[in-house]
DNA sequence: GAGTGGTCTAGACCACGAG
DNA sequence: TCGTGGTCTAGACCACTCA
């Protein structure tokens, strides 16, 4: 049509974007309906429903099937730090689900043990509110595990063995449906993958924990100090 | 139609999935032409753009206006670890730009120094063949700053000043459409994105490194040693 | 059942790349 | 100029939510 320059989905999300940074469309607020929209842009539905996507894998809108659009609320940034999410705040609560199941496939390696090894999975969703923020899998050799959660990722981490190493392994990437859902987040938002495994000083792994934080409200900090050096300067 | 279970366009992002795994499309190949694609799926354009669509944002496809879609090569998974990308393979070179700028915004922020300082930028960008692969900002206090880029965080590290502490915050989120088009992946390709920042002992940064890697070519690797332990259990 | 978003169609027209 | 992908339209029909 007329939008060399920028095409009408974009021009349309960018509007609605300022609509919600200048508060004009509040945090939690239901958006008019997709029909509605497009008459008021005077665009077919199939290209606002692109506008909103676009808004979608920015974090600023959340789709609900069936209720409508809604300006997703601003939670608190969350930090991932020393195997532990911060700030630690009271508001935020985890439900677990504890379950016995054995080694398999990618997971025997991630712990090596063989496969078919009793293992104890911890999945913990972390919730902020009504909205779940975090998501985590840990999976503990059962003749290691409690029956409580060890540290569950919030507060103070405090392992009953000595560990002897822990390595993190970061990564990007787009949610699995599945986790798209659990998190309430577009499959087009891109999340935080860590992977997680702690070792103790006989080369046993003792915990593997599979994290994923939505991109738009968490990141990983890792701090390294120099006087107490070394497991950097390998090449 | 009759797909209540699986949409039309996971369907055939699923066949075209297989068929570049299983190598009957081979990378580089140049798939069919979108209205062919169409025909053969006895579907619409935009139904199979659609399934492309999934397929580019996954990383397994490379869409070129008015060329065609190809199927994306393989490269090497990059790891990033100790400052440096690993592995240091002959085949990867570094373009660097240099420029002289000052301070601005979240820049000075970052630095700690204030605003209009004079900097050296060096912008970095890793090739593997045809394709890049890895782009990163380097700032500099002008001050510090050598005329060659110091250690271009590919293969070894060796700052000039004694450090007394790194900290690298690893984020995702989607590329700009800038840092797409230079990466060449699609704008819906998740990207790591690490902040890294270097202090000397006297609490002055000395450097401040943005790096941008593709999500689906690398992850970051963090190692913590228990025995020479700390920096990590606060909370 | 009324209203919402989710998927899909069958086209039209524009912009880019190569000969 | 021709073939390619990029954007957009104006609908249709399905699935979900809630009263």
């Amino acid at each position: 049509m007329i939008q060399p320059v920028l095409s009408l989905r974009q021009t349309i999300a960018d509007d609605l974007r300022t609509q919600i940074s200048t508060g004009r469309l509040k945090p939690g607020e239901r958006l008019p309906s997709e029909t509605q929209l497009a008459s008021l842009y005077k665009v077919s539905t199939p290209t606002l429903r692109n506008a909103l996507a676009l808004l979608q894998s920015q974090g600023l809108i959340e789709k609900i099937h069936g209720k409508g659009n809604f300006v997703r609320r601003r939670l608190h940034r969350l930090t991932y730090s020393g195997g532990a999410l911060m700030p630690f705040d009271p508001a935020v609560h985890v439900t677990v689900h504890t379950s016995q199941l054995r080694a398999r496939g990618a997971l025997s390696g991630l712990l090596k043990v063989p496969q078919r090894t009793p293992l104890t999975e911890f999945l913990c969703i972390g919730h902020e509110g009504e909205s779940p923020h975090s998501l985590a899998r840990i999976y503990i050799p059962r003749d290691l595990a409690p029956t409580e959660p060890p540290w569950c990722r919030h507060g103070k981490t405090e392992p009953s063995t000595p560990l002897a190493e822990i390595q993190e392994k970061v990564s990007a990437r787009l949610p699995t449906s599945e986790e798209a859902s659990t998190l309430r987040i577009s499959t087009a938002l891109a999340v935080l993958a860590i992977t997680r495994v702690s070792t103790d000083a006989t080369g046993r792994v003792v915990e593997a924990a599979l994290l994923v934080l939505p991109g738009d409200r968490a990141d990983a900090i890792f701090t390294f100090h120099h006087t107490i050096d070394e497991g950097r300067a390998e090449a």
